[in-house]
DNA sequence: TAGATTGTTAATCGATTAACAATC
DNA sequence: TAGATTGTTAATCGATTAACAATC
């Protein structure tokens, strides 16, 4: 247990502070004040220096952050100052995406185990790995340590999946699969559902 | 201006409940229960009751919601009980899975119109439509009356297509662009970040 | 120095939960 | 009827904002 409970409605701030700062620096900006990341995101200036706050004291008075300080110390934070391995279970149109995005790994993560059932896929190679059989899911991912996966099977299959990756000591999974996982403590999940999100907007269109 | 301002969070939940409803119904229950419901999600029950009592009175004392109906009911709140169409900008691997996925008709959307500045992909079919010079998208666009769209372009291109697509008309953006999106007041944007999820997990890893 | 901006406290605002009368 | 579950009110909890002393 933490010494400061950290409210998770923060946690949830940091990437987004993480991805304008680093923005902010490859434009060759090397400070910047609360007030200013504020406007870009459309965030308060208050809840900025509050969120920040909560880790402890990285600005100046008068001057504002240090945007390369201020990323380094949001990647300790999130962890991100390492590079985690990540297994991806389903190898369809949204696995072979994912699997082929390039900006994993300058954010802290790379894909090193790619699983499907599809007789057709297995042992094809995607961006560099091999498909591999899901039934050495398990194994494979236990052997490797791998704490982290993101699952793009049929919907069908998730929660099935979801359960034999948390036996094989997964502790974080990003789901892209349009259900809500059941999960034991301890393990963390995130969804990514496009109809979700858009279903979110069209309450506000007419 | 509505009789009643709803609050942002709750519309956002009204999506998950409209998916687990219709998973449930599907799995063939007629009746459920906020309780029920609420252990599904991870969400109390009395949360759900005032959730769907902002909209009405969906429920009966004793017996709890009949599935099909409130599912009517939701699909009306969110506006889904028609089909809109979108506009999908960006062909490459992540705009090719999206144009793939079959499951956007019957949440409420289609894609009608894909874009791209790539010749060597313009003129392509993806699931049967045609890819089109970006060139056009704003004319094409406002012909149509497309009111959402879908970003998948790079991160550097986004935020000016995001321009031209709030003056082609479109109110909804869903942006899977690594980027805050800036928009006029009374445009809507959704933002899929993988990244930024995984971030938000490794926080709780060790 | 004068101006700017932080970190933090207290006040406000909003969301969640607990509890229960109503009623199926 | 007895048991179950809603819709809603009031209480609690938590998050955001405003304000300002500290200080670069």
């Amino acid at each position: 247990m933490p010494a400061k409970m950290i409210p998770d409605i923060v946690i949830g701030r940091m990437p987004i502070y993480l991805r304008a700062l680093t923005r902010k620096y490859q434009s060759g900006r090397t400070v910047t004040s609360s007030q200013e990341l504020g406007e870009r995101l459309g965030i308060s200036a208050a809840q900025i220096r509050k969120d920040l706050s909560q880790f402890g004291e990285f600005g100046k008075q008068g001057t504002g952050y240090n945007i390369e300080f201020l990323i380094q110390k949001i990647q300790e934070i999130l962890k991100v100052n390492r590079i985690w391995d990540v297994a991806l279970i389903g190898a369809g149109y949204i696995g072979h995406a994912v699997a082929n995005y390039g900006g994993f790994h300058k954010r802290g993560f790379q894909i090193t185990k790619i699983f499907d059932t599809d007789p057709s896929k297995i042992g094809k190679e995607y961006n560099g790995i091999k498909v591999q059989d899901f039934s050495t899911m398990k194994t494979e991912i236990q052997k490797a340590g791998i704490q982290i996966a993101m699952l793009t099977v049929p919907a069908e299959a998730a929660q099935e999946v979801a359960d034999q990756l948390v036996e094989a000591g997964v502790k974080a999974i990003l789901n892209y699969a349009p259900v809500s996982l059941k999960v034991e403590k301890g393990v963390r999940v995130q969804h990514i559902d496009p109809a979700v999100h858009l279903q979110n907007m069209t309450y506000y269109l007419d």
